[in-house]
DNA sequence: ACTCTGCGGAGAGGA
């Protein structure tokens, strides 16, 4: 209990409307619900709730304020705020339920011994990945492990009852009869679990159309008479309440059909209560599974026709949900009313015919009764419009044929290898990974597609084999394929054929559906972004730098902004005074990477948190490369697989490596400790982010990212700062028709109407004055300038010109070849040719070959020319494709186009391509230039 | 058709 103090204060406005009830109307209320109720201060106090409001404190985790009252008369009103009321997605439960499942299942393998048992929840609860949820949580380590120890004894009391005893008669009895016992009057038999055959079994079934992952599958000998029967069969753990509820019957009843895919039909299944180590049996009978398919198959249904063709207009449209059920107590509980809700507001009541039980109108309206009507609109046009992205991609994929194809066929495309066998041992990375080595029956590895850290599933090739488990590629080579995979697979036979499928990309709609969703919640960060991005309010900033910089950084800054040019510093400056958001432009070579770097090291000494993100790996490593020079401390999440090697030692799992982080107090420690946060903009999800809220949020790529990405990391900020150039290709969308409802729009794009809140920095360092002047008259309006006349007058230093000149003349190359002189020609930057003894003749003449790159649109074209350049003398040139080269620098460039089909046409996709500057993804500029080249 | 980047996941409980 805190008294009102001034900060409270300044939310009483918001909560003084409901509680401007009138009091009668209380009273009357309170009498009604608690006719003699006393309300008291003190030990055994109770409160009356006036009101309750959800706010975000300034960590940025939500509180709830009650407005409280111990008077009768409602006169004194006293403030109670609720804090840690963490949010319900994730629970405290759900972590307890995760940690015991781990638990049980090592016991269940290893011995159900009281200290066994002890030692393995000791060493469960310290691993990172639940520190880390503890942490998102805000829990504290001590109770989770009190929590876990409860459950213990009932482990160990199942065991006794179910695990190695003398006789079938001391086992526990129970009631089952399997479908295929055929006799209904001896029900009766006792049941004793011989052995645990695998630990979170992961089947895919094609057949029923179900996943799943099975807790624990268990050899199970029912003893019923005389006679035993010995079963392969599902065991679920559950560590909730004791319910042996239909929905848990459910789940057993959906693994005994998951099971048919590696085995012969279990009949039944077990769920095991963890609290009281009590056991159910269940069985599997045909018209359960019958009426769970059915659901199964109706929900599939809806998942499949999200679009919908209205037959008048021709116009694509969202379709129903199907039918918000009519029991408000469900929907009270429902972890999804917000989106069932929201979607049902913006999408479903906007249609002609659409119904709605009137019982859940108001609950509806409440819930989006914060949302203005543009708001409603972006919501639904942006659903629509990724739905249909994702559906494109889906159609892309062609998933069927990996269980539907031989791996001898299906090699043919390049994304599968098969007659794989298991080399030696599986060497296990952590709880997890297990790293395994396969070579081919017959030798060599047949050509693939296939690289290093690729995703795949790797499956046997029996049928029965199918999806065993997935993992990534960590190495190939002609005679062997390294996996890390999700699950060891030793406990197969040594004879075990396998097939490696490349995984589907996965075409992610779940994190922008999800920043979308969370756009729209009634919280003040999410207003706020409402009101900047869909209504365009105007971006606010302050009047003066000195009520924003300490005292004490104004030298540091002062001498930072020293190495600047003028429209750098003007950036600086207006990010300093921002309020709300600032968009960079950064034109091509002018340093956009180290003013980022910059901006980072002003705001670090000025004390301010950042969050550093951007669209690719490569990006946020580039600006962390450039930061980690000028000493200052990081932290870098994500995919450890994509980190630059020398960012390595940054990533949080290394720093947990390093600093043997077993504890959620250090843990806490290593996140609070870090004033800069870098991450890809899809890295968000991580539990830091639920809760620490960043003074500055700085994107990178920012004109390539699409809105709904875009917007994830702006969450946890109190301002933002895109950094982008809308001149260079937009976010790429597959769909034409979310292209046309404007998918193609990055938030850079959205936001840059407000002229404000733009800063160009016009400045280049990458090309001379002939290269610029291309880019400068098609595109940028002439606002680009050299940085300086070394800038402006490079030329390519190749110190043994004169000799090459002389050999091209001598021989009768040059003469075969005059086009050849203009080339390698340094005051000749920029040209059109055949490309062809190009590289070779620079290298000769003394250009170093890593100072050349070469630009193919296509990975076969890539490919060939790589194995073209392996086999010359000529090594180290980078051969990449344009997206790959995100907007370094090189000496020399050679692009390399291809015209291969018999109708001899140039495709759409070539036709947007470029050539001499090669900052990320300019080929629209390079459409103007080849334009241009055409008319002249 | 081709070009592209990000993502652990199915399930942890609740009523």
């Amino acid at each position: 209990m805190e008294p009102l103090d001034e900060l409270e204060l300044l939310m009483e406005k918001s909560f003084g409307e409901e509680a401007a009830l009138p009091e009668e109307l209380f009273q009357k209320k309170l009498v009604a619900s608690f006719p003699r109720i006393v309300l008291s201060r003190g030990t055994d106090n109770r409160y009356l709730v006036l009101a309750i409001n959800t706010v975000q404190n300034k960590e940025g985790n939500c509180e709830k304020h009650l407005v409280i009252t111990a008077s009768q008369s409602l006169e004194n009103k006293e403030l109670c705020i609720l804090r840690n009321d963490c949010s319900e997605p994730a629970t405290r439960q759900m972590l307890i339920g995760t940690v015991l499942h781990e638990v049980f299942q090592k016991a269940i393998s290893n011995s159900f011994a009281p200290e066994k048992l002890r030692e393995l929840a000791f060493q469960t609860i310290q691993e990172i990945r639940h520190l880390k949820e503890m942490y998102r949580l805000n829990l504290n380590q001590d109770e989770i492990k009190q929590e876990v120890e409860d459950y213990l004894p009932a482990f160990c009391k199942w065991a006794g009852d179910y695990m190695h005893k003398n006789s079938s008669t001391d086992f526990p009895q129970m009631q089952l009869s399997l479908p295929s016992d055929n006799n209904k009057d001896n029900s009766t038999c006792n049941i004793e679990v011989v052995k645990s055959v695998d630990i979170e079994e992961s089947i895919w079934s094609p057949r029923f159309g179900l996943k799943g992952k099975i807790d624990v599958t268990v050899g199970v000998k029912i003893h019923r008479g005389c006679k035993t029967k010995y079963k392969i069969m599902p065991l679920e753990l559950k560590t909730g309440k004791e319910s042996n509820s239909i929905e848990h019957r459910s789940q057993v009843v959906l693994y005994t059909l998951l099971s048919q895919e590696r085995r012969t039909d279990p009949e039944a299944g077990l769920l095991l209560y963890l609290k009281t180590g009590q056991m159910y049996p269940v069985p599997a009978n045909h018209l359960d599974r019958r009426e769970l398919l059915k659901l199964r198959n109706q929900m599939a249904f809806s998942l499949f026709h999200r679009i919908s063709k209205s037959a008048t207009r021709q116009k694509t449209q969202l379709a129903s949900l199907p039918q918000i059920i009519e029991e408000e107590k469900t929907c009270k509980y429902c972890s999804q009313m917000g989106n069932c809700a929201l979607y049902s507001r913006a999408v479903e009541q906007q249609m002609d015919g659409s119904s709605v039980p009137i019982v859940m109108l108001p609950k509806i309206e409440e819930e989006t009764q914060h949302l203005k009507h543009t708001h409603l609109e972006y919501f639904s046009l942006w659903y629509l419009m990724l739905t249909l992205e994702s559906q494109s991609k889906d159609n892309k994929k062609n998933h069927q044929n990996i269980w539907l194809m031989p791996a001898l066929e299906m090699e043919k495309s390049g994304s599968c290898i098969g007659n794989l066998i298991r080399m030696e041992h599986v060497k296990t990375v952590c709880d997890g990974q297990y790293l395994h080595n396969f070579q081919h029956k017959n030798g060599a590895i047949p050509v693939t597609n296939l690289m290093a850290g690729d995703r795949i599933i790797v499956s046997g090739e029996e049928r029965s084999l199918f999806a065993l488990c997935r993992g990534y590629v960590k190495e190939i080579n002609m005679t062997t394929v390294t996996c890390l995979l999700d699950r060891n697979l030793s406990v197969l036979p040594e004879s075990t054929l396998f097939r490696l499928d490349q995984e589907e990309k996965n075409c992610d709609i779940d994190t922008p559906l999800g920043n979308l969703s969370k756009l729209m919640e009634n919280t003040f960060v999410s207003k706020k972004l409402r009101d900047l991005i869909i209504d365009f309010r105007e971006p606010h900033f302050i009047s003066y730098l000195s009520s924003v910089l300490p005292r004490d950084a104004k030298d540091t800054v002062a001498c930072i902004l020293k190495g600047l040019n003028k429209p750098q510093r003007q950036a600086m400056k207006k990010v300093l005074l921002s309020k709300d958001y600032t968009l960079i432009v950064g034109m091509p070579g002018t340093g956009k990477t180290t003013t980022i770097c910059t901006l980072v090291r002003i705001l670090y000494a000025c004390g301010f948190s950042v969050l550093l993100t951007s669209y690719t790996h490569s990006a946020v490593d580039n600006i962390l490369l450039k930061l980690a020079k000028f000493k200052i401390g990081f932290l870098r999440l994500g995919q450890t697989q994509k980190v630059h090697p020398a960012i390595q030692k940054f990533t949080e799992q290394e720093i947990c490596k390093s600093k043997s982080i077993k504890s959620l107090a250090l843990l806490e420690e290593l996140y609070n400790s870090q004033l800069i946060v870098a991450t890809t903009c899809m890295g968000i999800n991580h539990p830091i982010f639920s809760r620490k809220i960043f003074d500055f949020c700085i994107v990178d790529e920012a004109s390539q990212i699409s809105q709904p990405i875009c917007l994830g990391p702006l969450f946890f900020s109190r301002r933002f700062v895109l950094v982008g150039d809308h001149q260079q290709l937009p976010p790429l969308v597959l769909n034409h028709e979310a292209r046309a409802l404007g998918m193609s729009e990055s938030l850079f794009k959205r936001l840059e109407q407000n002229k404000n809140a733009v800063v160009q920095l016009t400045v280049q360092y990458r090309m001379n004055s002939k290269i610029m002047s291309l880019s400068n008259k098609l595109t940028y309006e002439g606002k680009l300038e050299c940085g300086s006349d070394k800038v402006a007058n490079a030329v390519i230093n190749l110190p043994h010109f004169k000799d090459v000149k002389l050999e091209l003349e001598f021989y009768a190359d040059y003469s075969g070849n005059p086009w050849l002189m203009g080339v390698f020609e340094p005051s000749n930057p920029v040209c059109f040719l055949n490309t062809d003894k190009v590289i070779k003749i620079f290298s000769s003449a003394g250009c170093n070959p890593s100072d050349i790159g070469i630009i193919a649109p296509y990975r076969q074209q890539l490919k060939i020319i790589n194995d073209l350049l392996a086999h010359s003398s000529v090594g180290m040139v980078e051969v990449n494709t344009v997206d790959k080269y995100q907007g370094r620098d090189k000496s020399i460039v050679l692009v390399s186009f291809v015209r291969s089909n018999k109708d001899g046409t140039v495709n759409f996709f070539l036709n947007l391509f470029y050539i001499i500057d090669l900052p990320s993804r300019e080929h629209e500029s390079l459409c103007h230039i080849l334009g241009d080249f055409q008319r002249k």
